[in-house]
DNA sequence: CGCTAGTACATGTACGTACGAGTTGAGGAG
DNA sequence: CTCCTCAACTCGTACGTACATGTACTAGCG
């Protein structure tokens, strides 16, 4: 433990003491006693200095880790978590120049931010469209759509995954149904199709990640997901196509520029 | 248990005995079998079905509770979640027709979906700005600031904690730095003040909460909470609000339009 | 000198016990 | 019949044990 001040139980206190230890430590983290990356005092180590049960200072570390601050390492000890606000979505990540770059929005993004991006899983199917598509897409649901499933990396850690939805109708036959979707990614072939684009609507939700998403994006305990769902809407007002991600939220912030009106 | 048929464990598989009862609740909640605001089987009910020690259970209970998928109340039981996507933070909030209408955005936005707006823990004081308010409103380190503190709450019950800073040179001797701010909130006593509104930024991350916040939100376990940077500026370009926001994922989703352009 | 086996230590899983504290409902006292 | 006590059940906290598994370092062998 050293030089790491913690402070003793206060057992006049009815505060839990794995509560109490809990909070010593998150203090230690906040006042940067403990800095990001560095180790916590192993079980035994506190459960030395408080005198209590392994259960109790085990309960206490999974709080922090609930609440994201730190992480374990099976046979290396639990360390703070480092936080880099990595990377940032710009309200102005679809503008039409950086399709007519030949970029889509999330590689042009990666390599302004100088990570070297990649995407992988890619899947591309044509089936009817679930209920809750068809609405967002105002398709009857019967309808077919081209589901396009993707996972983005940077650096080669995976930080979200995406499904597009595109109306079979629009995009069958065109490189949108192909694996490979071309330079600008499938929002410049919609707009080769003659859907110019006009404006998106995104629904964020925050919520823990389900199992398959934490295996997916690799995410520690603790870490929440961004759920987003965007719809694209071509000049005319017809929905082309909903895309659905889940973002670690490790890794993103998100930014929007609002007028005032 | 009764009617409620959970698989026995798979003795053969090398995955955890209190993953596998997670898996098989988390199965049977996705699988409607366990409705929302629905009992689980109680821990003893659970010992005796999987023949585990209690402690393996309440490891399985808490997998679920950490994904936010059940609450557990003292002396009651542990029960399904029902997640009601409450609210929806439109991105014409700020929009000037309902300043005008003497109406803040909160306020106007709750009436707007039926449910009963309220705030409370106004908290008024002007102090130093920090490094990080001072960078984002362009002040140095030693300019003072109004910051006002308030919580939202919907219904009677918590939704969001806000704290505003506004520059003091703008704000001073105006009603800005009362309790109560007057009709239209405070964008509306900034453009009588001659900072006409331009646009807003915001920035999203999302995130487990602090102690402080759970509480100050009513939080249950495992739900994350957006932390939301809004900085206001005026027609010259300046700076002269940063709200500092905290909301409970479980009662907001957030929506936001983008231009294609 | 280089590799390896061993050891110490880290966390992970799983078992057990005991008692505290909130909730509920049944049954007895009045 | 009403009220209250209490037993029974719930989850919460805290103690103990044991062994498994991953990591890192070291002593010793070749």
């Amino acid at each position: 433990m050293g030089e790491l001040g913690l402070p003793d139980l206060d057992p006049t206190s009815d505060r839990p003491v794995f509560k109490q230890i809990a909070d010593h430590l998150r203090a230690a983290i906040d006042g940067k006693e403990l800095a990001p990356g560095e180790k916590l005092p192993s079980e035994s180590q506190l459960i030395g200095h408080y005198d209590v049960a392994r259960m109790t200072v085990r309960h206490a570390l999974q709080i922090l880790q609930s609440e994201g601050l730190t992480v374990a390492e099976h046979g290396k000890g639990v360390f703070v978590r480092s936080r880099p606000p990595v990377r940032r979505l710009a309200s102005d990540r679809f503008a039409r120049h950086h399709r007519e770059e030949g970029k889509a929005a999330f590689i042009a993004e990666a390599e302004e931010a100088g990570v070297k991006p990649s995407v992988d899983s890619i899947n591309v199917t044509e089936s009817k469209a679930s209920p809750e598509i068809a609405s967002r897409l105002n398709l009857s649901s019967d309808d077919s759509v081209i589901i396009r499933a993707r996972r983005y990396l940077l650096n080669g850690h995976p930080v979200e995954t995406a499904t597009s939805y595109i109306p079979a109708s629009v995009a069958r036959g065109s490189q949108i149904a192909q694996t490979d979707s071309g330079p600008g990614g499938i929002y410049a072939r919609l707009e080769e199709l003659g859907h110019r684009l006009d404006h998106f609507t995104e629904e964020i939700r925050a919520r823990m990640p389900l199992r398959d998403e934490a295996r997916a994006l690799k995410l520690a305990p603790g870490v929440p997901v961004f759920h987003l769902i965007r719809t694209a809407y071509d000049q005319a007002g017809r929905p082309v196509e909903v895309c659905d991600t889940v973002m670690s939220s490790d890794a993103y912030v998100l930014s929007y520029e609002l007028p005032a009106r």
